[in-house]
DNA sequence: CTGAAAGCGCTTACAG
DNA sequence: CTGAAAGCGCTTACAG
């Protein structure tokens, strides 16, 4: 059971071993009965092609690069499956890069994924420098390795390729949806980290309360929970606040705890959302009302994209923009 | 800047391609001043070893696959980070494998695995039927590939080592604290898929159930949350219950949204506790009292583990238990 | 300490 | 439609 090679192979189907690769890689290039004898021999030794050799032979890997920050966030691991979905379809394997940001710098990180001569690169970091932008560029140009951006994009960047929704028009259409309700003093809450997507939250939010004349107060967290429920206890004092809307659900679960602390009750005093519809949202009571992200569906069109990118097929969208929608439950009017 | 190869290294530096090898992987084996001098040239042409070309030739990739059932459960995910973060450090790659249950057998991943020509395997997946380990067996004795179960064991195998915690213990423990409450309707919620890690959990249960003479009561769900609510309202009906031990955090969160529907207090009337100690469980009102697993630790022991097993050192322990501990907040008494 | 050469297991023009 | 042969970029005994 130790590995049969091609050799094997070509030697009980009596043929060469060119014939073998061809019956693998280019059916239509075999007479059926050859291919079919040799199909059979492959299944009967259990043969597997050697992936170093045939990266060697063949300059290409069928392996793409995924890179991340942290595994632990439910957008990125949700990500992952619709990634990995695709890329079974495709045939490609998925080699991992998590960031750890303290220790590697990620210019590190990518030199390594050059040299794993990967076929493509998918980047899941959605906090990205000018710096970090130039060096994924010269990896895209000098190397020819195309990149996807997935779940974040960079501004003004028509280079990279992109999948994600528009996070700003969801912004303002959650935001939106609080004035339309009446509500005068609407918070948002967004990270002290520079996510991308954060900011276009932002921007969106911003619009809908200039828009109606109203005071924009955009508050930055870490996310820790503890740190959160001090800053919400604040809010609670001037008595002035009546929606609240959170670049996450999880924060929007912290506050509406806070609130319940300080009998507020919710949505009649405050209309409280969240951002991508995950179980939190579910499980908290009232049921969390929030902009669904279909993030796996981000992942899947991301793979999909590099998949046609790789294989130099022509590109009609550089920035696919796939739809949200609102679903609202219960911390909403 | 496209790539340099190792001649390039060679014609440069003014020595052959054996000597550049060496200075690389053998560096003791060259005298100082040649090393020295191609060290040079390798960081001016920005020299990275091919991969494909090197794992062919060596046969070893220092490349691990992971296998993972699905990314989005928050503790694979978790693992994933601690599994990384020690990959790097030992200069591993990871190739990951998520498996998508409806359509590829795992048996099919795990022949792709063998063809990655992977040095080490860190296996994630936690249902294992007896048709699953023999082939995980075959693997190890055949090809020669070290395998960790990571999260999860196979019952008196002493061949394949894991990492994880005493999931029986902790099972009894947490079953015992219930007990020692004063409860004695205590149900125990597991779930309808066959986590080897759950049937621990559920085997602790009975055996503190037992030890006191109690009813055992296990609930099997499919963690669905509109479906876990109709079967935990059937709970009320009866008034029976007064202590619940879900196996993970979500559904004992979901649990107690019903019981707050059914005005039933927790932890006044109903004892709740979950399992691994997640995020969850701290937004959760009340706070969720749980048993805290290691997990980012477990997938970083078992990458530390797998590396011994890669470079062929003795091992003393083939099963290594991690420490976990009950966090009682505030449903509990 | 260093080099020449074989070999790792494939793919792919090139002939036929 | 099929085979012989070169080549992908390394590592590693084997000599010297």
């Amino acid at each position: 059971m130790s590995k049969a090679t091609i050799y094997d192979v070509a030697g009980a189907a009596r043929v060469s071993l060119a014939t073998v690769s061809r019956a693998i890689n280019n059916p239509e290039k075999v007479k059926p009965e050859t291919r079919e004898r040799v199909l059979r021999v492959i299944e009967e030794l259990g043969y597997k092609p050697n992936a170093f050799a045939k990266g060697l032979a063949s300059r290409k890997s069928t392996t793409v690069a995924v890179l991340v920050p942290d595994m632990s966030r439910a957008s990125i691991a949700e990500m992952m499956n619709g990634i990995a979905d695709i890329a079974r379809v495709y045939k490609y394997s998925i080699l991992l890069y998590i960031l750890d940001h303290e220790e590697t710098p990620e210019e590190d990180v990518l030199k390594e994924i050059v040299a794993a001569q990967v076929d493509g690169i998918l980047y899941l970091n959605d906090e990205i420098t000018d710096k970090q932008h130039d060096f994924l560029l010269s990896i895209k140009n000098d190397y020819k390795i195309p990149i996807v951006l997935t779940n974040t994009i960079f501004p003004d960047d028509d280079e990279i390729p992109s999948v994600s929704i528009d996070y700003d028009k969801a912004g303002y259409e959650i935001t939106k949806k609080l004035i339309d309700e009446g509500r005068k003093n609407i918070y948002m809450v967004s990270t002290v980290r520079k996510y991308m997507v954060n900011d276009q939250k932002e921007a969106g939010y911003l619009r809908a309360i200039q828009e109606a004349s109203l005071e924009p107060k955009i508050m930055r967290t870490s996310g820790r929970i503890s740190i959160n429920t001090e800053h919400f206890n604040e809010y609670f004092k001037d008595q002035k606040i009546d929606g609240l809307i959170a670049v996450r659900d999880s924060i929007a679960v912290s506050f509406m705890n806070v609130a319940r602390q300080n009998n507020v009750p919710i949505p009649q005093n405050i209309s409280v959302v969240g951002f991508q519809n995950t179980k939190y949202a579910l499980l908290a009571r009232p049921k969390l009302s929030c902009v669904d992200v279909p993030i796996y569906d981000i992942g899947a069109v991301g793979m999909r994209l590099l998949t046609k990118l790789m294989n130099q097929e022509d590109i009609t969208e550089r920035e696919i923009i796939l739809d949200h929608s609102l679903v609202l439950r219960e911390t909403t009017l």
